[in-house]
DNA sequence: TTTCGTGCAAACCATTTGCAGCAGC
DNA sequence: GCTGCTGCAAATGGTTTGCACGAAA
């Protein structure tokens, strides 16, 4: 499957760079993992679908292995403007550009083969070595224009 | 001149939806209207511009203010995932796209004629309407890089 | 066995809020 | 004069950190 893919390919960028596979760690990358493609948790919803399970990790540990995961380009760290970040499992072949409507908050996710390509030409004409590129849209969805 | 235009924009907008015009919303507006275009503030940076003038705003006023007048459009938030929001003017006929190095935080602002139709191509696609369009290029700049 | 990672609780820091006094309109 | 705005200080909420113990390698 798809997702699990990328998360072999995490625990694989774990080792390399010498860090440890921890039950942890693991059990965190699998909740990303059976995500459905478009979703995306914030450090406190995290914690909580890891207290469902029995494997509980504790909110600090949650906070740590997240920023690490994102440092290691396994994790994309999103900021919608509302206070607090969220996180999804970076797919490179899949879309994530946001269109995100700020009176209900919804967030939808939406591909442009434009863009994806925009990010790195673009990186390229300031000598960047770009690492991620979001676009976000910012605006009201149909039901809250009323 | 340029800036000032947007400063009495907002300020017109603040009396039509009946806020009051204050001397301390003036004079914010009056250091955004003078900040070089490109730059943009924090509420910290902000307030402390301020206490080096003569009529000082408190902390809590600034943040007040800068929540208001972003939600009436005057300001742009900006998130840079490095724990605080940052704020410019909002101009709609300047570019305002930003990348971003991870490693000395240097934010660069650039623009793109495709980027800037392709917030309001995508958000109609969605039947959205947008009220702003951000994009965001992460990486590493030449001097970070090595 | 040697580090590194974790859990806990306390600390931090950006931002928000209650309230009394003050200033636009 | 009415009501919204401000300043102050205290509260909040997301995130980070110091430390002692436990677990990968």
């Amino acid at each position: 499957m798809q997702d699990s893919k990328d998360q072999n390919k995490a625990v694989d960028n774990l080792r390399k760079r010498g860090h440890r596979i921890t039950s942890q760690r693991q059990t965190i990358l699998e909740i990303f993992a059976e995500l459905p493609h478009g979703e995306h948790l914030s450090a406190e919803e995290l914690h909580e679908k890891l207290s469902e399970r029995e494997a509980a990790v504790s909110l600090a540990t949650t906070y740590r292995t997240l920023k690490l995961l994102s440092s290691l380009g396994a994790l994309r760290e999103l900021d919608f403007a509302e206070g607090h970040k969220h996180y999804e499992l970076k797919q490179d072949d899949l879309p994530h550009q946001h269109i995100i409507c700020t009176g209900c908050n919804q967030t939808t996710e939406f591909e442009d083969h434009f863009l994806e390509q925009a990010g790195q030409k673009i990186g390229a004409r300031y000598n960047f070595e770009v690492v991620d590129a979001q676009f976000k849209i910012f605006g009201l969805c149909p039901k809250c224009q009323k």
